[in-house]
DNA sequence: CTACTATATGAATATGAGTTCATATAGTTG
DNA sequence: CAACTATATGAACTCATATTCATATAGTAG
């Protein structure tokens, strides 16, 4: 491998493609309020009534927040009755850790 | 310590100043070419220049890329000659490993 | 000093993402 | 069924951020 030619984000690599990837997922999970959230599903299932208690959002907002963790599977969601209770999935667990040990 | 008033994001615990911080460190680095940056210099000290030739970005659009990665302290620059060299700080390196653990 | 190369910077613009608002859906209770 | 509670959704608006452009700075070479 030649130095000239070489990346580490050549497309022969593939690793553009995941960089991408990456950057989708982390630019979710990056915005402060749904960072918060996480880090309340990280203490166990919540429903959304539940959320509204710990975050100063409206439930909307924090509705349109789950939607997006939810597209990029980090956390999933369980109705019961009248309620829509959110739990982080293993890939949303192992990412939250992972930040978590930034600080 | 009662749930009710229990939030892993309470302002006692001075998670939710973590959280702030974790946000805007991650609003950095989460963006792509940030990231397709972060990436090359994870193989070692780059100039500007160099780095234009791994990424298709204008002159101008790297070097404020720099700048915004070197105000949160995950890159560190050095003059010799014309060229700046940048390279990752330690805070950069461990970042940057533990965001390529996620994938 | 002049011309040139490498990089930085500030202002203007364009683009994208967060927020709000009004409303819809779905389950519950009486 | 009607009234109520919990949550979701789409469109409009707002605000932050990326991008461009023109220009400045600083070092080098002749």
């Amino acid at each position: 491998m030649n130095m000239s030619s070489y990346s580490c984000c050549s497309s022969s690599s593939g690793e553009l493609k995941q960089v991408a990837l990456l950057s989708l997922l982390l630019k979710i999970v990056s915005e402060e309020s749904r960072l918060k959230i996480l880090c309340i599903l990280r203490q166990g299932e919540h429903c959304v009534c539940e959320i509204m208690e710990h975050v100063d959002l409206s439930q909307s907002l924090i509705s349109h927040h789950l939607h997006d963790l939810k597209e990029i599977d980090v956390i999933y969601d369980e109705k019961r009755g009248l309620r829509v209770y959110y739990s982080l999935t293993d890939k949303g667990k192992h990412i939250v850790n992972l930040l978590f040990r930034i600080i």
